[in-house]
RNA sequence: CCAGUGGUGGCCGAACGGUUAGGCGAAGGUCUGUAAAACCUUUUUGAGCAGGUUCGACUCCUGCCCACUGGACCA
């Protein structure tokens, strides 16, 4: 495979890469790539986690590269997710967490054993190290620049800010030294601690992580009435109707599909379109959707460019109803081995019991 | 540790010693070949905790807990 296949792998259906330069190099000095991505504990996986980052890391694994992925059980409890109970964390974490991703995986027909899979816990027990390099991590960070970054926690600044916050956005880097990490992966809405990971990087490890950023899906539900911006957009585990699970039945699929944000023409913010265009589309001009309707409304299409999807909806060429038929079909295909992964006992009973815990 | 202020339903937020604040959110409905918006309906009493006063307390009193602000201590 040559640098620039692999670049195009890397970095397709990608918002940023900082920086393509160092990834380059990165890929021509033929070192391994030690990927990683970390995630919260904090709810049920959404496509954002299932489909936007497994997805990517079968780009990864195309690329040859090693890719490891963080269950962030102490991030969790710093956060005070699952009420910041430490059993609940730990068991959400291995019995459905860890198998939610699992059957995401599977939806890219990549097992497993493809990957590799650490938590905090156990990174933290196997490398003292760790703590040393918290602390080098602390000493080339300002407090400002600290309380800035706690964005990547969802928080924002001058609320609920306790030392546990505080520790978060440091230890978040420190992950990445400890775990050797040159390539860093993540949603954009992780950039603030890439960056500092980036800026301190030389002083505390040697070198300078490459970060990988995707875009974050769209919400169902649409932008907050009378704002437009891509903040309200964003697709949320505490929206209930906002966001689908990697989990959740065609019946439930095609309900929150309908009950979506679906405005004619608007082709800028659009959940359905922009859905289309990173999951369907994968963010690449050609791929293949389907739209199944009745003759009266057009008949079946079959599109090859994503250009084209968005020009019929433009001039209402294909109705709203009708793209978000042929994204729910799609979905619920795309879907079908997590589903049939969480129908296995101990996995269904994991994801009632996981509900629960969410209340 | 001391003082002041405050802790109200999923969230925000008033009033009041005794009769449902209100808003947001959420749910259902009407209207459109979807959704949104708009309109209609629903979300049937909640007060940090423990006591006390009272015919009756969210409202008064005592103690405790927590938060914010200021102060004290600083070997």
């Amino acid at each position: 495979m040559t640098t620039e296949e692999k670049m195009h792998l890397i970095t397709r259906n990608c918002q940023e890469v900082l920086t393509e330069v160092d990834l380059k190099s990165l890929i021509e000095s033929g070192k391994p790539i030690n990927h990683y991505i970390g995630f919260e504990i904090s709810g049920l996986v959404h496509l954002g986690t299932g489909l936007m980052s497994m997805g990517k890391i079968a780009d990864f694994l195309k690329a040859g590269m090693k890719c490891k992925i963080f269950l962030a059980d102490f991030h969790t409890y710093l956060n005070n997710k699952l009420g910041g109970n430490w059993e609940d964390i730990r068991w959400a974490s291995v019995h459905y967490f860890k198998q939610a991703l699992i059957a995401s995986l599977k939806c890219f027909d990549i097992d497993e054993s493809q990957v590799e899979f650490i938590s905090g816990k156990k990174l933290y027990e196997e490398n003292p190290i760790h703590w040393e390099t918290f602390m080098r991590v602390g000493k080339h960070i300002t407090l400002s620049r600290n309380l800035r970054s706690i964005s990547i926690m969802g928080k924002k600044q001058g609320t609920d800010v306790d030392m546990a916050t505080l520790f978060y956005p440091p230890l978040q880097v420190a992950d990445i030294f400890t775990m050797n990490v040159n390539l860093a992966h993540a949603g954009i809405d992780q950039r603030k601690a890439h960056v500092v990971a980036r800026e301190v990087g030389p002083a505390v490890a040697g070198y300078k992580p490459v970060a990988v950023h995707q875009n974050l899906i769209a919400g169902l539900t649409g932008p907050e009435p009378g704002t437009n911006d891509a903040e309200s957009l964003k697709m949320s585990k505490s929206k209930p109707n906002s966001a689908i699970f990697v989990h959740d039945t065609p019946d439930e699929i095609r309900e929150k599909i309908k009950k979506a944000y679906g405005p004619p023409k608007e082709i800028e913010f659009n959940p359905l379109l922009n859905w289309v265009k990173i999951l369907v589309f994968w963010g690449e001009e050609t791929g293949e959707f389907k739209v199944e309707r009745l003759e009266k409304f057009g008949g079946n299409v079959v599109y090859t460019k994503y250009a084209d999807v968005v020009a019929d909806y433009a001039n209402e060429k294909l109705f709203p109803t009708d793209l978000k038929n042929g994204l729910a079909e799609w979905l619920i295909k795309k879907l079908e081995p997590a589903r049939k992964y969480f129908e296995i006992k101990e996995n269904s009973q994991a994801l009632i019991r996981m509900k629960k815990l969410l209340g």
